[in-house]
DNA sequence: TGTACATCAGTGAACGCGCGTTCACTGATGTAC
DNA sequence: TGTACATCAGTGAACGCGCGTTCACTGATGTAC
């Protein structure tokens, strides 16, 4: 999985100026393309043309760059459900704006998923510690990451009424997995090169069996 | 992910025997421990007590023996879920069994899932085409695959007049993305070291929903 | 304002690793006479 | 029933690959006097 590398960015100077930043993009542009198994730590240094080992001046190890690039991944998935979720018009009932939130939080994972497969993949498809995600770049502008995002319109469910507070413990989980579920589905199940045609009905199928059975 | 191979099985004779079945078995362990990624070519004909090259006899490439593995774990979730399905009480209105049924399906999903997780991971963690699975080993004992069992448990359902005919098409998507995702928080998410006493009544009200809601 | 020096970011060369795969081979087995 | 021979399953040795990582280095930069 390594790609032939783009242009060797003639350096004037000796040192870089911002490797670790240089790096760390390469990773991501790795990972967008590729997925986690994509991001190689030698090929992200020929990307930012320098020598293999310079990147151990930044990072402890390949898996220490990974992880940055993880959670780059988890907060460009957290900016796009807000971009999402500030869509939602403001004029209406208070429930009919929480539906609406919780509705745009599972549109906003379901697009990343398929406009981003690569990121999404590298945020959510291997061993994930959302509890506690790495110290950089935790979220998007409201600093929350994509579960607390979820978790955070469903609170809004209960006080607008519109879902019983003693169902609400443990609901982010069967939101997600409806949802995480889907995204799979469609970019790497039988659903695979399904047009948005075919699958943004399903996923409003879906967000509506979650909104009636939760 | 290199296991130290067990015993050098001391044969007697030149020739093997059945090294494809050797192999194969060899092969299915491997992702039984580690998953798709453990399914080393090499490693499996030093288990099967065979030099490396001799593999090429009964596989084309690597990739052949790990589609032979893939299709036997398939086979092997097949045969979970139909486990879970034999063990519904056929007392009760047509309706009864009918939902019992969808609910088998999806609870042996997630025991397969948190009881074999390799093997899981192997069937369906990466690319699958369930719509032309591979002829080795499709099903289980009924021939069918777990999606095509989804689908038979779910007209099963219409049929007892439990699903509006016109709400079926799709709905095993439905189904299934909330029964795959719940699975993979447990095994990779947020849900990761949760014991059955968490997930299962987690797996109840995940399925509870997709009733209610589909 | 100019010079000496410490710091430390990036260099150059090399490692061991296990992998999948190719080649020309050898010798056990089953078949035809 | 015995022998000659073709088949083809498994052997032995070797390949090139790209990876992550370690070592001793060099030379640009910023700071103290």
């Amino acid at each position: 999985m390594t790609l032939p590398s783009p242009v060797p960015p003639a350096r004037s100077t000796y040192r870089h100026g911002d490797l670790r930043r240089a790096l760390l993009e390469a990773g991501v542009e790795l990972a967008r393309q590729g997925g986690p198994d994509a991001v190689v730590l030698r090929e992200a240094t020929r990307r930012a043309g320098v020598v293999p080992n310079a990147a151990y001046r930044h990072f402890a190890s390949h898996q220490a760059l990974l992880r940055a690039v993880r959670a780059a991944a988890l907060s460009a998935a957290a900016r796009a459900m807000e971009a999402e979720l500030a869509a939602v018009p403001r004029d209406g009932s208070p429930v009919e704006i929480a539906r609406a939130s919780v509705r745009a939080i599972g549109a906003g994972y379901l697009r990343f998923a398929q406009e981003q497969t690569g990121l999404f993949r590298t945020a959510f498809g291997a061993p994930v510690n959302l509890e506690n995600p790495p110290d950089d770049a935790k979220g998007g502008a409201s600093g929350l990451n994509p579960f607390q995002l979820l978790g955070a319109a469903l609170d809004q469910l209960v006080t607008a009424g519109a879902l019983p507070a003693e169902r609400r413990p443990g609901a982010e989980f069967l939101a997600w997995s409806a949802v995480h579920g889907l995204a799979l589905l469609i970019i790497d199940g039988p659903l695979r090169g399904a047009t948005r045609e075919q699958t943004d009905p399903l996923g409003r199928r879906l967000l509506e069996m979650v909104e009636k059975g939760l």
